[in-house]
DNA sequence: ATTCATTGTAGACTATAGTCGTCAAACACT
DNA sequence: AGTGTTTGACGACTATAGTCTACAATGAAT
């Protein structure tokens, strides 16, 4: 059986990830801002999937989550399957 | 005995990987950018780790390479060291 | 020395990441 | 009902990612 459905965006995929240990840790939004140093509405729009961080924003994230960027971007890939188009 | 030194930027030591990985696939810069769909010039601005790339770019670029986008990160971790520093 | 491929670098440009103030929607609570 | 906390969403803003043209610097070959 063929895989069919339209692709999520990375930052659609990231969003969920991101929400999932935030939720994980029980941390509102607004105390993961302060703890990453990143602004309320902008983790908002990242865990909506309307904005892609770059992998500076992506550290900063992991760190305040406990978990390493590594393993964030490694579950992005999980849920994203494994995106191999050669074209 | 404690580690010194200045502590290397995200986005250097990205830079170094990025590199690394390229030359081991015995690509050019312009070959790895037409690859990636990225500019070539821009390509060099990472590899001397003037740029911050997104994740979205982390990916087209791991994928040009034939490696993971979690993979080179894990080894941006590896050269950074812990990275665990509380404020 | 000169040809050729590769890379560094600069400047000007467009697109988007990330900030900030504000308000409404939603979800607890009592 | 009400109050407090959280989150979505907006618009406008600044900072930086990413493009493109062009040229100099490097290095590897004759």
């Amino acid at each position: 059986m063929q895989f069919h459905g339209q692709m999520e965006s990375i930052a659609k995929l990231f969003g969920k990830v991101l929400k999932d240990h935030r939720k994980k840790k029980g941390l509102s939004q607004d105390a993961l801002a302060t703890d990453s140093d990143l602004d309320r509405t902008y983790i908002s729009q990242l865990e909506r999937g309307r904005r892609t961080p770059s992998i500076e924003t992506l550290f900063k994230i992991a760190q305040a989550l406990g978990v390493t960027a590594s393993g964030m971007i490694r579950e992005v890939e999980k849920l994203g399957g494994t995106r191999s188009k050669s074209h």
